[in-house]
DNA sequence: TTAATTTAGGACTAATCTGTCCTATTGTAT
DNA sequence: ATACAATAGGACAGATTAGTCCTAAATTAA
């Protein structure tokens, strides 16, 4: 996979919340995502850190988006969790990339990370939101949508 | 990084080994690609077994390609160290992606995934070694050439 | 045959990632 | 005020990955 499971789980959740500005609570999202609660709600801090999300405690609290769906990149996403330069460097891994003596592949790899990057950047959350409720459908219904 | 530490050791590993068919020993592959030496040794182990090299036991051993470099692609490397599927699924972890119905950015993930196996079915260990020399030499060059 | 060298293989440790749990702190409702 | 509900935060446990170490087996050289 090309993200960590942490950025999955962020990326499920922030396109699982409500749009109209309501706070969700965090067990209720990991719920309906079939996310670990506590790990959710571990990582839905780290996105009240990067702003991407605000908060309230207490009853009537818990989070939601700090702007639209659709001005919430999947590269916003991506950069909060695995940090900003997580593309950086060797695709491959290899050290001292020397910019002067590219090797063969160099190119084309870097094409590869280049729409990668261009990827993240033009998908927004709203995107998700699509996707992601479709396959919560199709997964309910296979499941009969009781799960113990 | 798109590949375990591993995998662009393994890579690194086998555009290091010499093209004249002779025995390379791990330890000083390790020492030469500044490798964990029995890190290596066991990557190099699995590689035998994923016939991309072969070993002889002992004095004059050491390990060899089976093949010449150029006839090694990126893609069989990847796929012996993190599995033939390690590309498969969705490409940002979501799970049951339903084919029927694919999020909007389905298709664009599909063709970044497209490029990236393309790339590594095309890219042969043969374009790593022009690489590694270079960026081996820099490192040389940088450091004065002696590590204690 | 013996000794030295090197891979093979497994057990072990360290670090990171994933996931859980417990306690504070903050907010709401009574 | 009090009780309750939720996030904040940190300590903790498990799984996977990264890396080390030791012993056995094979090969060469003497
Ligand atoms: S030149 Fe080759 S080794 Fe260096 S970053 Fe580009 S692809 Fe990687
Ligand atoms: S449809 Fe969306 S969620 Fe499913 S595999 Fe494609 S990109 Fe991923």
């Amino acid at each position: 996979m090309l993200f960590t499971t942490a950025t999955g789980y962020a990326l499920r959740a922030l396109a699982g919340l409500p749009e109209d500005g309501s706070f969700c609570l965090a067990k209720d999202l990991a719920a309906r995502l079939d996310i670990p609660g506590p790990y959710l709600a571990k990582i839905l801090q780290g996105l009240v850190q990067s702003d991407l999300l605000e908060s309230v405690r207490g009853p009537k609290g818990g989070f939601r988006l700090t702007r639209p769906a659709h001005r919430i990149t999947v590269g916003e996403v991506v950069a909060a969790l695995e940090g900003p330069d997580s593309l950086d460097g060797c695709i491959m891994g290899f050290p001292t990339c020397g910019g002067d003596h590219p090797c063969p592949l160099h190119e084309a790899w870097g094409a590869v990370k280049a729409q990668v990057a261009t990827s993240m950047t033009q998908a927004t959350i709203r995107d998700l939101q699509l996707m992601d409720l479709r396959h919560l459908k199709e997964a309910k219904d296979r499941s009969g949508g009781s799960r113990p």
